[in-house]
DNA sequence: CACCATGTTCCTTG
DNA sequence: CCAAGGAACATGGT
């Protein structure tokens, strides 16, 4: 689930449910996703802590807390990597299989729950810096977006995928973003006319939004069924699936007909992951060999 | 067994 | 020095 959209859906569904809420004890079951901070560290810092507010920036969560008898706040970075989730469970529900770390909170816990060990929780906030403009705010426009592609020979798609470039979009929306604006995922980023700069950046504005909106991609139970003790997780939730692969119109569609003009959509491997695309809708040809393909206006020959 | 998977970082190559 | 590509990380699904 961790593109922006899944990581804002999260946050704020998080968000008032942590506020306010103290740690009481730390368990760290793999140390690794602490990284660089050292576990007895963490845990020292953050036993006794209080959550004050979460905020996102790109696919990172940002916790904010207060220690007791301290006016500095204290952060805590988050990531979900392929596979993370974070969510607050009944103390009395059994730990997830992979579970590298989990906050008590009293009468809840809080789980950070990741089958691949991807993610992090960390006291580290280095990876904030090196992060591009939000693509939500205002700091991130067509201007923007057409400077820094000029600078680039890599594939508009793999470009996509660069954080520095815009915080927050992931191989799920970039194929999204691109296939919305009609342009080839090879086309190489200094080859953007203005034009296809501006429906690139329309689109992946349009598309995080649509997510954002739409709840998130992947199908959600903030809830919980009442059988288990789950309050707040990720999930197939029976009963409002659908959502997720309904709204998105290439990625994982290989072999599928394109739904604006039925042509086969194929995948391809860029940058090592993959990419899916309408091969005629973004076909190579840019704005322009519409005009050129226009028969030309003969010179008088006689 | 083979290949695929929503991400980031490190190392190598050119 | 920089850009770009690939492997590594770790586990599970098909």
């Amino acid at each position: 689930m961790p593109e922006l959209p899944e990581v804002e859906v999260l946050v704020r569904h998080l968000e008032p449910l942590v506020r306010g809420q103290s740690i009481k004890q730390v368990l760290v079951n793999r140390p690794k996703v602490l990284a660089p901070t050292p576990e007895g560290l963490f845990c020292e810092t953050l036993r006794g802590a209080r959550f004050t507010t979460l905020t996102r920036r790109g696919k990172y969560l940002v916790f904010s807390l207060m220690r007791p008898g301290t006016k500095s706040p204290l952060v805590m970075l988050g990531h979900l990597g392929m596979t993370g989730r974070m969510y607050l469970a009944n103390t009395r529900a059994p730990l997830p299989r992979h579970c590298p770390v989990v906050l008590e909170l009293g009468n809840q816990r809080f789980v950070f729950e990741d089958t691949r060990y991807f993610g992090r929780l960390t006291l580290d906030l280095s990876p904030l810096e090196a992060l591009g403009p939000e693509p939500l705010s205002d700091a991130f426009h067509p201007q923007y977006l057409a400077t820094n592609l000029k600078r680039s020979r890599q594939p508009i798609k793999v470009k996509l995928l660069d954080q520095s470039l815009v915080a927050g979009v992931g191989n799920i929306y970039a194929s999204e973003a691109l296939f919305r604006a009609r342009i080839s995922p090879r086309l190489s980023a200094h080859m953007l006319t203005f034009a296809q700069t501006e429906r690139l950046y329309r689109s992946i504005r349009e598309v995080l939004l649509e997510a954002i909106q739409g709840g998130s991609t992947v199908a959600l139970n903030f809830s919980g069924n009442g059988k288990t003790d789950g309050l707040f997780y990720f999930g197939s939730a029976p009963g409002t699936s659908a959502s997720y692969e309904e709204r998105l119109l290439v990625y994982d569609r290989a072999g599928k007909p394109c739904f604006r003009c039925q042509a086969s959509i194929r995948r391809l491997q860029q940058a090592g992951r993959s990419s899916y695309f309408c091969p005629v809708c973004q076909g190579k040809a840019s704005p322009r060999s519409k005009l050129l393909k226009q028969p030309r206006k003969r010179k008088q020959t006689n």
